[in-house]
Parts: structure tokens; sequence; C-alpha cells
DNA sequence: TATTAAAAAAACAATCCTGTATGTTTTGGC
DNA sequence: GCCAAAACATACAGGATTGTTTTTTTAATA
């Protein structure tokens, strides 16, 4: 049933054999298609019969091990979730500059990762998902304890990432915030005229704002 | 049928009477219908009964004026885009500094305003129309000439606001951008928590780089 | 007042979606 | 090889939504 480990292959269950691997490997498939429907189709229009199309694999069988369409969209959530979170660790750990000095460049390459990853298709479903729960009280109960967590973790990684900064009161929050804010902003934007250089122009932008708070916060202390 | 005019009352129709008049009446309370609908059930919700009984009327009547689904939404876009450029008229000239020198707290003004204008229902109506565009073609078709006036409207009414910046190149949409954006961003990410005093420290940072976007641009020219 | 056309309401058919119930196949243990 | 349980597939009932059709009401006008 729901309760899915990380790994696809978890070979630690009791009836260890072809069967439980092979139904585990099935769930994954259904959570991918699902967010692969978030993706093409959009929450709402996410149906269960879609979802198994997707995952090409029978309604019934779905049905089985997902018992309704609020356990799949839960469970997919949840999926994808964590599957955030990994990017967004693979992503900065493209930075390679835990200890060096914090030049502009790094900051650049930082809200470069940052736009990067609001723009992965990952951060589509997730953004999918929170506009549903704006009008579906269920969805935004189940959803807030996984925002929360989301923020805390942004929050982690960003310290450990920029050790310098972790010690400087809260103009590291206000830095996040910043990166945070604008690249969505921008990703949720359509920007229907000269976006490339509209990018590259805000990204550049906010580098030179981060380098300004990370000085304050050096003056300061 | 559909092509409404901007003011609810429209006498100057070929049989001007009470029955044009209150027909228009009527057409105006179904758009503002749908658009509360988008805004307490979500575009993909919002369905035909559901505005027929917000604007305490009878569906049939409701296709009567409407004769799909699309064209009423169609027809509730195009009033929603026309009041949100109004609304952002009126927010805009309770900044009372057209000829005053550009202060900071001229700036801070603006910002809040911006601010304000993206926690405007309006807002979220247009927000919940742009994510399901994403997903549909046809919306997304409709959307496009929309999304390129808002744009061009949008810096329009900046450049006559901030006639000083008028001349100064792209600093000016560069700044444009940056509150856009980042207030944009701000009113969909939903901040669990400390949410006022993050609010609070953006505002008055974007404050100081527009102090500074502007100082360079004055510097340059 | 009677007539006619527009407006409003109601009824209807077709489609889609969910949840469930039932039937079939496959797997693991004896 | 056989049996029970899980896995998988199919079929069906109930509800909702859309667009169309049909009926009733309302208002303008002769």
């Amino acid at each position: 049933m729901g309760k899915l480990e990380t790994s696809p292959k978890n070979g630690a269950r009791k009836n260890a054999g072809w069967q439980a691997e092979k139904s585990t490997m099935m769930q994954v498939a259904i959570l991918e298609s699902a967010i692969d429907c978030f993706i093409d189709l959009g929450y709402s229009n996410t149906t269960t019969a879609k979802i198994a199309e997707y995952a090409k694999v029978s309604r019934g069988a779905m049905m089985h091990h997902f018992p309704s369409r609020l356990r799949v969209l839960q469970a997919a959530i949840e999926y994808l979730h964590k599957k955030r979170l990994q990017e967004y660790d693979t992503l900065m750990a493209n930075i390679d500059a835990p200890d060096r000095e914090l030049s502009r460049e790094v900051f650049y390459e930082s809200v470069q990762m940052a736009w990067r990853y609001a723009n992965l298709p990952s951060f589509i479903a997730y953004q999918e998902i929170l506009a549903a729960s704006r009008t579906d009280r269920e969805l935004a109960e189940f959803m807030a304890p996984v925002e929360r967590d989301f923020e805390n973790q942004y929050r982690e990684h960003a310290k450990s990432m920029f050790p310098h900064w972790s010690d400087l009161g809260e103009y590291l929050d206000l830095a996040i915030d910043v990166v945070v804010f604008t690249t969505q902003g921008m990703a949720l934007s359509h920007m229907v005229q000269n976006k490339e250089a509209r990018v590259d122009k805000m990204l550049n932008f906010i580098t030179d704002q981060l380098q300004l708070i990370y000085g304050s916060a050096v003056n300061e202390s």
C-alpha cells in the first residue's frame, strides 16, 4: 500500500521477492506518470484514467495499489517533494566553492542554479499543485507540512552551502528570499517580449544585490 | 451578443430601452460572477452552473447570452483585463508625485502599491487563468494578445508615472522587471513562516534597489 | 388588447470521471 | 502439481458537466 520507500528497488520487505519488487516498481511508475500528468495536463485535469494510461497500466491495477484518486495524488506529491529536494542537492553540488572566497562568480553561479531550478519540470509540477491547493482545502492541509519542510530544507542547504554566511544573522535569509522570489516570479511570468535579454539582465542584477547584501552583513558584524 | 462595451449601462444601442440595458447589466453580473468563481473555486472548477448560481440567474438565461462555456470565460477574461488596467491606474494615482523629486519615499510608495496590486483579487483571478492557459492551448492562444497588451500598458503607465526616467534607456525596464517579478514571486510563494517580517524587509530592499538603478541611470546619462 | 420576438427557465441527451464490484491471471508456499 | 492470496483487468452504477432542445414568461408594438 501507500508507504513507499525512497529507493525504487527496496529489497527489505518481509516477503522479499520478485513480486514485491515489481510492485514497488509499478508504484514508482504510477507516481512518475502522475507527475507527468501534472505537467502535461495540469493538476485538475489529471484523471485516474490518464495516469494509468501514462504508466501503461490498467486503471484497475492502479486502483489496487492506490485505493482512491486522492491517495495517488498525495503519494505523487510526497514523491515529488523528495525528488525536488534531491534535484536541489545535485544542482547546488555543481557549485564548486564551499570553502572558496565568495566572489561574484560564485554568487552568479548560485543565481543561475536557482534560475535553472525554477525551470525544472518538477518545479512546474509543484506550482501546479500549489495553485490547485489554493481552492482545495483538503489538498491545502496536506501541502502545509510539505511546504514548511521545503522552506526549512532550502534554508538549511543554503546555510551549509555558504558557511561564511551562516553566522551573519538574518542577512542570509533576506538573500535567500531575494533569489527565490525573483526567480520564481520570473518563471511564472510569461515575459512575452525579449525574454532572453531580460532574464540575463535580471540574473546579473540579482548577483549584484547578493554581493551588496553580503557586504552589509560583513560590515555589520 | 458577446461584444460588450466597457461601460455597464450602454445606452447607445439601436433598440435603446429598458430591456437592452437590463441585458447588459445581466451580462456584467455574469462576468463578475465568473471572476468570483475563478477566485473562489479556481479556473477549472468554474462551471457554467456555478457562474449562474453566483449571478443569481438561471443557467438557461446565461446560455442565452453566452452560447458556450468558452465564450463566457473569454468574455470574463477580457472584462478582467480591463478591470485590472483600471485598478492599476487608480492605485498608481495615489502616488502623489508625478513631478516631485524621486525621493526614497516615492520609490517606497511605488513598491508598496505594486505589492498591493499583486494581492488584489483580480490578480489572483488572472493568475488562475494564466496557470490554466499553460495546459490549455485554446486558452493560451486567447491569452497571448492580452498578455502582450498588459505588458505594454504596464510599461507605458510606468513611463508616464516617472517622466524623469522615460528617457533613461533601458534602466527603467529593468526597474519595472525587478518590482514586478519580486512582488509576483512573493504573492505566489506561500511564505509559511514569518510572512509579515519578510515582506517588510523585501519591500524595503526593493526600494533600495530602485534607488540604485536610478542612480546608475542618471550617472550614465 | 393581441401579436410577435426576445428572454428566461426547464428538460434532455451525451460524455466523462470516480468508486466499486466482479472476474481472471499470476505468484509463492505446501 | 495444488491452493490461497495477491495482482491485474473488465464492467457497471452514480454523479456531474456541457451543449441542445423545448417550453414558458416577459416586453415592445401595432
